[in-house]
Parts: structure tokens; sequence; C-alpha cells
DNA sequence: GTCTATATCAAGATAGAC
DNA sequence: GTCTATCTTGATATAGAC
């Protein structure tokens, strides 16, 4: 995702903002490291950011715009019918770990960041979650269902971020094997009226 | 968990630690505000914590240990048999959350200042994490099953304790149905010799 | 073992040259 | 718009009294 030549220098500024936050961690994410690492001087970095709270709100928010993305993509791209989100997220979450993951750890830094810094500033990423989670209760699939799905999904890449259990691509399989098992499952269960609590009504 | 009177002082420390962290965020658990926090000053502190890391690494230790105790006697009160970690982390996990929450919530403190000071000191509860999958992965369940339960349990705990998500009783009332139906049908699915290696048939 | 006082240093922020 | 230089603050860490 389009760290190139064409990003402009605010964007630029904000990778290497992530980059030195999720190499050295959030205490060391200083003015004086990211404008090295960016290449730039520290007066020029406090031309766009005039102070931390503010490098650090651009930061969640271009997280919580590229996890938006990712994820209305991967709606989009699902075919539709129920359980359309889950099957999303299953197919855009677990294809191209290697690279993945470490686009997600640099990502997250931005939350580690704000949490350290003023929790407030969460904010975005939080309304980013409010919309998945909207899509996830209206998935189609018996009451919560999705959400649970979901939630194992992405606790597995919490898990990495936070680095409590190392993530290998052994582990993206057998996992990715059960949730989609289980999705087949609840699938099928939804078809059949009168097996779940709230609704789905198929037409 | 025993923060009364008889704790230690070195205890007593650790709790103001977790405290502050929590309810001001890690950049500002400083040694001065610690130590008001404790009521001791900061000469108190520092006899006992010499430098920042050992702070840290004393709070990931004693969150590690508390993590351990937890999921080792949930798995004690769960009667043998197939899934019973999962059943023991299903009864101890969404039980009393009210109170657990906040404690939750000051015990990874610990670990995001781990992850903001120096990664290396999330070691402890990355051995913690160790043992626990350890127990899922022997835990009598098709392969994968117990792993990704547990996964989605701690991703609930996970949201909270990031604020990316609120969690309230609703949800883990939904999501502890949702588990306990999985987790029914994954001990009946294993109960079917030859079933468990990677299909699950709907009887 | 706990305190006060203080040295040292780095980080956030500002001013103003170019 | 980007730079250098500098101010100010506050945090870590040390020294040494009690």
């Amino acid at each position: 995702m389009g760290k190139l030549t064409s990003s402009s220098l605010r964007d630029q500024l904000l990778d290497a903002a992530e980059t030195v936050a999720a190499r050295e961690g959030v205490s060391r994410m200083t003015f004086d490291a990211v404008a090295a690492e960016a290449g730039v001087s520290k007066g020029g970095l406090l031309h766009y950011f005039t102070n931390k709270d503010q490098l650090i709100e651009g930061m969640v928010r271009r997280a919580a715009e590229g996890w938006r993305i990712h994820f209305t993509s991967a709606y989009e791209n699902a075919s539709p019918g129920p359980g359309r989100m889950v099957r999303g997220l299953l197919q855009g979450c677990f294809t191209d770990a290697q690279s993945w993951t470490e686009e997600l750890r640099r990502s997250y830094s931005s939350v580690f960041a704000a949490l350290a810094q003023n929790p407030g500033l969460v904010e975005p990423m939080q309304e980013a979650y409010r919309e998945l989670y909207g899509y996830l209760q209206d998935d189609g699939l018996p009451d919560g269902v999705a959400e649970t799905l979901a939630t194992a999904i992405d606790g597995l890449w919490l898990y990495w971020v936070l680095r409590l259990r190392p993530v290998v691509q052994a582990d993206l399989d057998r996992m990715r094997g059960v949730l989609e098992r289980a999705l087949a499952q609840a699938i099928e269960s939804s078809k059949e009226p009168g097996s779940e609590t709230t609704t789905y009504q198929k037409p």
C-alpha cells in the first residue's frame, strides 16, 4: 500500500513515524528519530505536525482508513449471500501473510502510540471497528457467529502485533480451516428456517 | 487478587505502576507518578527497581504469573475429558466480567509498557502463552479447534484492553453461547473415530 | 531502607535565518 | 517550506543525609 515515490511528504513522514515506533517501541518515537528516519530535519517535521498529539492523530487516522479500505474491499470481493463479510475477511486476512504481518505491526504501532500518549486519540480506529462490526452483525449468520469468527481472526493478529505469540503460516492454515468449516456450518444452519435465534431469512 | 494489606511493599509498588499506566497511559508512568501513587518517595521506589527496565520486567513477570495461575486453575476446575482447557477458559473468563475487566486492563498495561520501552521485556508473558497453547494443542479436540476458540475469547479481551471495541455483558453472553455450541460440536465430533483430523461431517 | 537534593540528559516546542 | 539554533521542561538516575 502506497509508500511509493508518488506519496506526499506528509505520508512519508507518517511512514517514518510508524517505522520507528514498530522497530524501536513507541517510547523512542521522538521527533528527532522520526525526522532522521524520514531524512528531514526536526523543523521540517514540525511544520506538518505541530505537536505529538497531531502526529499520532495523523497516524491513527491513516491506519484506520487503511483498515476500513481493507475490509470493505474484502467485502466487495466476496460473493453476496450469508457470511459475506466473514468470507471476505478469511480471504483477505489470511492471504499474503508474509508481507501483511509487517504492515499490520506498523499500522498498529499507531494505536500503541495513541494509548501511550492519549487514549482519546484511538477514536478513529474505534470508528473503523464500529463499522466493521456493523457489517458483521448484519452478515446473515446466526446471532453472534459472524462476530465470533471475526474476533478469532483478529485475535490471532493481535497476538502477532502484541508479540504474545508467534504467528507462522501453519497457524494461519490450521485456523483458517477451522473457521471455514465453522462458517460453512453456520451458513448451512442459517438456511434451515427456525434453527437460529435471531433472524436471517434467506430470500 | 492480592493487593491487600498483607502484600509486600514491592507488590504495592507494582500495583501503583499498573494503576498509573492503565489510567494515564504508559508514557506518564514515570517514577515520580508511580512513587506518588504508592505514597512513597522516588528514592524509596528506586531502591526496589533501580531502573525502568527492571520495573517493567517486574510488572510483566507478575502479570504473566497471574495469568498462568488463572488458566491453570481454570483447567483444574474443569472436569477431565476433551476440551478441558477450553471449557475452563469459558467458565473462568466469562464469569464476573465486571471486576475482571478492570484488572485485565491493569495487568495488560505491563505488556504495553514493555512494548513501548523494550519489546524484549514481553518475554515472560510470551512464556505464559506458550504454556497455555501447549495445553490447548493437547486438549483432545479436532486439530486447531481449541486454539481457535481460545483465540476468539482472548481476542475479545484484547479488544477491550486496546480500547478498539467496547465489551459489554451482552457481547460476552452472545459470544459465550456461540463458543459453547461450537465446543459441544467439536467434542461430539472428536468422539467419532476417524473424523477428527481435518474434516467435520455434520451428523 | 527511605528520604531530599541534585546532576545529567533528552524530548517537546519555539524563533528566526535562509 | 525547510533549516539550525536554542529554550524549557521534566524524566532518569545518582549521591549522600538520616
